[in-house]
DNA sequence: CAGTGTATTAAAATATAATATATTTTAAGC
DNA sequence: GCTTAAAATATATTATATTTTAATACACTG
């Protein structure tokens, strides 16, 4: 049994988390020698892992001036959003229309752990705000992969975790709308109503830009 | 003036050139001393670069068993044209829309360069494949630049360049055809009709499939 | 004998550290 | 405010150690 992760993707993983996160805030300069200790690993490892995450768009790479975390503002998030929409609701579109038993299934177990995650947080429960987060991606995940594009899952992917580190910005979350509008989302996805579900999803995200966009002062 | 490329960026360019016009053959191991050596940069270097494509997808990065050129498949290539169609098509409504006087002339100047050299192509001067393929990319770009979204413009870019390597897996081109649609493309869009345009720039698109996949077979 | 599994060895990737150089940033002085 | 000197930092190479994978040889088994 090999589980040897190596360091590089261990510290990538890490790192993106923490920019994701906020634990690395937007605009922080990213000092090599300062990174390279407090993550323990050599520096040649963190720029390696460094110029992944630029690629990516999480860290900004200025020609000899190093590595910064991406700044954030209103209109990129805005980007983000409608971009995420647009890969997210195409890839729905095709799901719907190619899904079978296989990931109908799926999507109900995915839906009924972020349903059950959800109810527990009504109830006064945050200790577990990052397992309910790894469940709305699972669901939100779930909805699409029947859309037969590794390319697509990849794009949107990304997407989803740039709009996730938008929405950590703001420590409360929306509660019970979200939740009601997960359900519809799910519902209307079971009965492949396409047009009904896009509706559903588009407002969805769009709900949670402008919770971020009017709780978060961009500057 | 400060024209000081890294060794980094510059070895970035040339292997992503090398990759997409072929010279670094699909599903090619890349031995990290072997590339050293040819490339003339520290394993360090080369490392780091290597990262990078593999974050964009040009390489494919294997744990511990080192670095590939990405394969390439008939699927993906649908896939990645798909992708292409569903941004260029969703920046170029916005463009339309969008789109100022700058814009617009720098969108006649794109095509007029653009066929310019699809005229001494057709007239036999096959010395300038290469700068024909600059200004493609020069006029596709220029379409949708005024879409107002630099995320979607730079996820353009990627999928742009990757449909291109399936492109340069044929040395022969379209010739006459592609002229063609470039003018009915160019036309539509300085009228700003949106669905005409659209139209033409889905079909260009997917003649441009169909003939790659007609001329090379994939195994 | 063919095929399969298992050591052994060679090759290559990963990771760190030490070093040199170039550039940027900071500070000091005019 | 401008220029220059010093310090800090990024970039790049090289050398080395460790780990993992790939290749080879060798025995075992049906």
């Amino acid at each position: 049994m090999t589980h040897s992760n190596t360091v590089g993707s261990a510290i990538y993983q890490k790192i993106k988390d923490d920019i994701i996160y906020g634990k690395l805030q937007p605009s922080t300069k990213l000092k090599l020698d300062k990174l390279s200790n407090s993550y323990s690993v050599s520096m040649s490892t963190l720029r390696e892992c460094l110029n992944r995450l630029s690629s990516e768009g999480f860290v900004s790479a200025e020609e000899q001036r190093g590595f910064f975390v991406t700044s954030i503002s209103l209109n990129d998030f805005e980007e983000i959003t409608s971009l995420r929409i647009l890969l997210e609701c195409h890839a729905l579109k095709l799901s719907l229309k190619n899904g079978d038993t296989e990931w109908e299934g799926n999507l109900v177990g995915a839906y009924h752990k972020l349903h059950t995650k959800e109810t527990e947080m009504q109830n006064g429960d945050v200790s577990t705000k990052k397992s309910l987060i790894r469940y709305d991606w699972g669901f939100h995940q779930s909805l699409i992969l029947a859309c037969n594009s590794a390319n697509l899952i990849s794009l949107h992917s990304l997407l989803y975790y740039k709009f996730l580190r938008y929405q950590m910005l703001l420590t409360s979350s929306r509660g019970s709308d979200a939740v009601n509008e997960h359900k519809k989302i799910f519902d209307s996805a079971l009965e492949r109503d396409f047009p009904k579900a896009e509706k559903e999803l588009k407002n969805h995200v769009k709900m949670g830009l402008n919770f971020i966009s009017k709780g978060y002062k961009f500057n």
